[in-house]
DNA sequence: CTATTATATTAGAACATTCAAATATATAAA
DNA sequence: TTTATATATTTGAATGTTCTAATATAATAG
């Protein structure tokens, strides 16, 4: 059962399982940015930064290319985003759920 | 950035970041199973089960019905398995990837 | 060479998740 | 009732992840 296919799913939905991961696939969508630009776009300290980019360059969600000093990342697969999008359809009707269910259970007095 | 959404994104993807949890989404694509029949297929304690479809249910994955003193769970989005099915072409290509950097360096000699 | 700029890596503390075992609950049958 | 069966919850130890701070590397300019 834990075949080590199994494993790498799990990894790589795991990679995926962090804002700041989140907010980086997201930064990149219109195309490259270097590691400054990302830092002033997310907002986070330069070795958390680097950190996570590592992760998501472990699981070959970005690469990287350098010019001089400067390194530019981008999305290896743009097919990643037709998957985050199908993603958002699907937790968005989660919460709506969710909203449906607090609704339900507002309206007269709170107890 | 850190916004509630971007939080609640990233719950959503470690929630699908687990063996057994996909194991579980994966038994479920033909239909309801009891978690004694998960038990079965998945080959795993009960309650470690049981730990893990809580997750599935608090994410609104799946829901359950009970049946007398079983307790049938389902898939409670089938998008889902679209969206399951875009991420294995998304990591097979990643892995196809390792692959192909794996046999660039083996050919030769091991060193 | 040395200093500077941009980025990456490492180490350890803080925090979160998972697992295993024990216990709890809910239903039905006897 | 009591017992049996199916599933859920709780608790604490084991393990894994993230963050912070410090240090390392790589390229260039001076």
């Amino acid at each position: 059962m834990d075949s080590p296919l199994h494993l790498y799913k799990a990894e790589f939905f795991k990679t995926l399982g962090h804002s700041v991961r989140l907010a980086i696939l997201d930064a990149l969508r219109e195309g490259p940015l270097s590691v400054s630009e990302l830092q002033v776009i997310i907002q986070t300290e330069q070795s958390i930064l680097s950190q996570h980019l590592a992760k998501l360059r472990a699981m070959k969600f970005v690469s990287s290319r350098r010019e001089k000093t400067t390194i530019y990342y981008h999305v290896h697969d743009r097919e990643v985003y037709q998957f985050l999008d199908l993603a958002k359809n699907i937790y968005v009707r989660q919460l709506q759920q969710s909203q449906e269910m607090l609704k339900e259970l507002m309206p007269s007095d709170i107890d």
